[in-house]
DNA sequence: TATTCCGATAGTGAC
DNA sequence: GTCACTATCGGAATGAG
């Protein structure tokens, strides 16, 4: 009934070759480190991960996506291997980084839109004029139709996996092959990730000091409709999917 | 590696005819009743399940063994239906379920001399004479060998799942396709099994009010050597095959 | 706090 | 406390040549 899940492989990118781009590194290579080579050496990266980069980030397809769409930001500076909250102490790297994750926030909203869009109630006029199925006024502006860059998750985990500064930016569905365990669940969908526009922290901020475990203990919360699924983790995959369908149709 | 366990199934017995020997009590049938069927009908089960009946037993093997041999003794009797620590409460019953466990007993020992005294130093004398490898006086006594009654378990279950009182009768090896749970270990191996010659139980006797969960969360210590594996009831079961094999050789 | 693999643990239903 | 089935929960290793 259900596929075996597959493993996320891009080509010309096994994980062997995540490590031999480290060169001398090598050694003290740890799986955790990961995210270092891209920001290191992004060209080294023929496949579709890399989304585009520039002197100062790298956007990449997670290799674990945990919605149908999820991208991180890599800022390329040494202060990237700092705990987020101690590099956003620095305003400049934290505008800087803010900036660009506007940017990159703009392009997975088209995505969205690119994928979603043909389903959307809100996007339905400017479909039909996209499609040739209504008329529009020769250079006048169409209309913007959904805004799908507001409903995104943008932001940092209180205790990262990956040891590189990563900003997630990720459409709120939870539909994916990666989402298998009710932490992948709930380190989206609590305040176990923090908001990139909610920098620089109040000095007391109580997410400063998380209790880290606390967020994934908690029960599990439809994002979308508050229904409490406890602890039934597959139960709320099945329901994650029917609420996809009915997202895409806002 | 491993095969996929059996389920233990008996010609002419699947579990529909359970039920319906027991005709019109096939509405008020449970899986915890199913022993009832045996002294209700023993001749109604035609396989190997049934060993021998009387007006007052009957003894069968289990159909889910713990160990390489194990069967029960089946009273036949309406106390049957309560509590063993209750019935046993009864001089005239203890007093008959003792003497007609001792005969099951005997039963079960000559059926692990059968198995396995080819394999036992203590054994080694004895079966060389009856495969004709070593000269007997004719008449003379055989050497009675080893003593494998004395390394029986024998005894109810302080909260037994059946509802038809049964008493057990085991070899000690818990070498079994049906061994798949630490319970099903420690419901043979801590004070759980309570010894059918303990009875009758002093009125102060701690196992009368036993915590039963306590004994299925001990430790799971092996029965021949000691060895504590804690909770790695895999690692467990692995060693009880070495152990048999070493068992056997005595 | 990443992944995967394996195994221990827990809840359900059986008629 | 039986069984079997499913799913949840928990620890350990993970690279490299």
């Amino acid at each position: 009934m259900s596929p075996k899940p597959k493993i996320p492989k891009e080509e010309g990118e096994p994980k062997k070759s995540l490590a031999s781009t480290r060169g001398a590194l090598t050694r003290s290579f740890k799986e955790r480190d990961g995210l270092g080579a891209y920001t290191h050496d992004p060209a080294a990266f023929p496949g579709s991960r890399v989304i585009y980069y520039n002197d100062d980030f790298v956007a990449i397809n997670d290799l674990y996506p945990k919605s149908t769409v999820h991208v991180l930001l890599l800022p390329r500076t040494p202060l990237s291997r700092l705990h987020p909250f101690d590099a956003f102490d620095n305003p400049s790297l934290l505008a800087s980084v803010q900036a660009e994750t506007a940017k990159l926030k703009h392009l997975v909203a088209t995505e969205l839109q690119r994928r979603y869009g043909r389903f959307s109630a809100q996007d339905r006029e400017r479909e039909a004029i996209l499609n040739g199925e209504k008329e529009w006024e020769a250079g006048k502006e169409l209309p913007v139709g959904r805004d799908w860059e507001k409903e995104l998750l943008v932001g940092v985990h209180a205790h990262p996996s990956m040891n590189d500064l990563h900003v997630h930016i990720l459409a709120p569905d939870m539909v994916s092959e990666c989402m298998r365990h009710r932490k992948h669940y709930t380190s989206f969908n609590t305040p176990f990730l923090v908001d990139i526009a909610d920098f620089p922290l109040a000095k007391d901020d109580p997410r400063r000091h998380p209790r880290n475990a606390e967020y994934h203990q908690r029960d599990l919360i439809c994002w979308r409709c508050g229904k409490n699924f406890l602890n039934k983790f597959k139960q709320l995959k099945e329901h994650l999917v029917e609420e996809f369908e009915e997202w895409k149709k806002e």
